[in-house]
DNA sequence: ATGCTAAGTTATCAACTGATAAATAAGGAG
DNA sequence: CTCCTTATTTATCAGTTGATAACTTAGCAT
């Protein structure tokens, strides 16, 4: 309950002394557009994963601790804003690193596919399987369909993770890489299944609100182990 | 989400068109109570799982050819309404042959656990894993979690499907049933991630509105013989 | 200092929403 | 047909919300 009203005493001790701020919270102080941006984007994501996107722009603003109409001045309408958090969640969070990290299996070939594919998901669990992100991507998905590209961000999945894995697990049975040979939708059927499986995790945590039963880790690599031993017989249905 | 003040003309248009029955409901028909709960409960499922919870009384009512405090002779507030939709469907869907598939496979010897987990599966999918039970289980779990629904089905989930999987499995590969040795939270974590990528496997039809690259029983089939190939491993870690 | 630019606030509007009370009318019972 | 129960509508309120205009003031440049 920060009130913005400063008390008359307090207000009076601030002139005396000088510009200086006695108050430690930077509230009432001014920030430069760019970092107030920053601010409001910043606890954007963090009121609208908690109560969804109809969350109201007083309580987001009572939040930041700055007026509502505030808001207004940085984004011309609250679908802005939202447009704002999604771009920020989606687009700014993946890591340059993991394209490499799932890439050809050829260029690193003591890292083996199990290795990768834990590396990867741990790191991948570290930036986006997170709170914020999955409550926000569900709150997209379920919101208006014309609204949001929630299958612009699916395709990325695929085309960055889904795709990867496949190339992956070709490469581990020997199998010729999809340059050569297009990936079925079938075997990116197995790899949504573990991609899937793992996001089910999260979920249950964050939007479910379960506890897990066992270190995420543990999971993760039972998760692999599972999906790696059930590739063989699902690849010779899919490719037959 | 645009909320600007509408004009005068478009205004008063709407309000004169609001007479005009769009739906061809037969004008001035009453209906016993009984009936009447029973539709609007219909179209409250409809309407809430295309729209979300958000979605206004007056649209809802114009939906079914009624007015809004119409509602409110058969529910007292709107709370109430969403707890008749979230009982219709978390409560009265389950189907009661679905303990029998599940339960005790000594039962039914010829009938092993791969062809139990398909049949169950393939009438859990037609009865629930739909279009609006998904949606609605979605936004249920993002909605506030003082709103005990969630944790409540969740945990029916496990009593019902998840422990009488880890039961199947038990029977299948000889090891004690649980009423003599309890299931660990690791055995149930296995039987989590089959109903997790097949509830994915939903959500990813009916809520991320991606087309699916195979037929569902292909699908079904695959995802339960990576379940059942997956399982030995798991299943000594779990246990060991 | 002085003044200008932009950050921030106050006040307020208009539409929307859940909900209530009073009036109306359908339709079965007698 | 008349009456009476109750399903249904009309009218309306009070609180909420997105958004705008006008005013205020911090803080830098000159």
């Amino acid at each position: 309950m920060s009130r913005r009203p400063v008390s008359e005493t307090e207000a009076s001790t601030e002139r005396r002394t000088k510009r200086t701020r006695i108050t430690p919270v930077p509230a009432g102080r001014r920030l430069p557009s760019d970092e107030r941006v920053g601010q409001i984007v910043a606890a954007a994501i963090d009121y609208f994963a908690e109560v969804g996107l109809e969350g109201n722009t007083r309580d987001l603003a009572q939040r930041i601790g700055i007026t509502q109409p505030l808001l207004y001045k940085y984004f011309p309408s609250k679908e802005d804003l939202v447009d704002a958090v999604y771009g920020e969640l989606f687009v700014n969070r993946w890591r340059a690193e993991w394209n490499h990290w799932l890439g050809d299996p050829a260029t690193d070939p003591g890292w083996n596919l199990a290795d990768r594919l834990f590396d990867f998901y741990s790191s991948y669990a570290a930036y986006v399987f997170r709170y914020d992100w999955s409550r926000l991507f569900m709150f997209n998905l379920l919101a208006d369909r014309d609204a949001k590209s929630a299958h612009d961000f699916m395709q990325l999945v695929q085309d960055r993770i889904i795709d990867k894995i496949c190339e992956g697990v070709r490469a581990t049975h020997g199998l010729p890489p999809p340059a050569h040979v297009p990936l079925t939708d079938r075997e990116r059927e197995i790899a949504w299944a573990l991609h899937g499986g793992l996001f089910y995790l999260t979920a249950r945590r964050d939007i479910y609100d379960l506890t897990l039963h066992a270190e995420p880790d543990d999971i993760l690599r039972a998760a692999i182990d599972r999906f790696l031993a059930g590739v063989p017989s699902a690849l010779s249905k899919a490719i037959g």
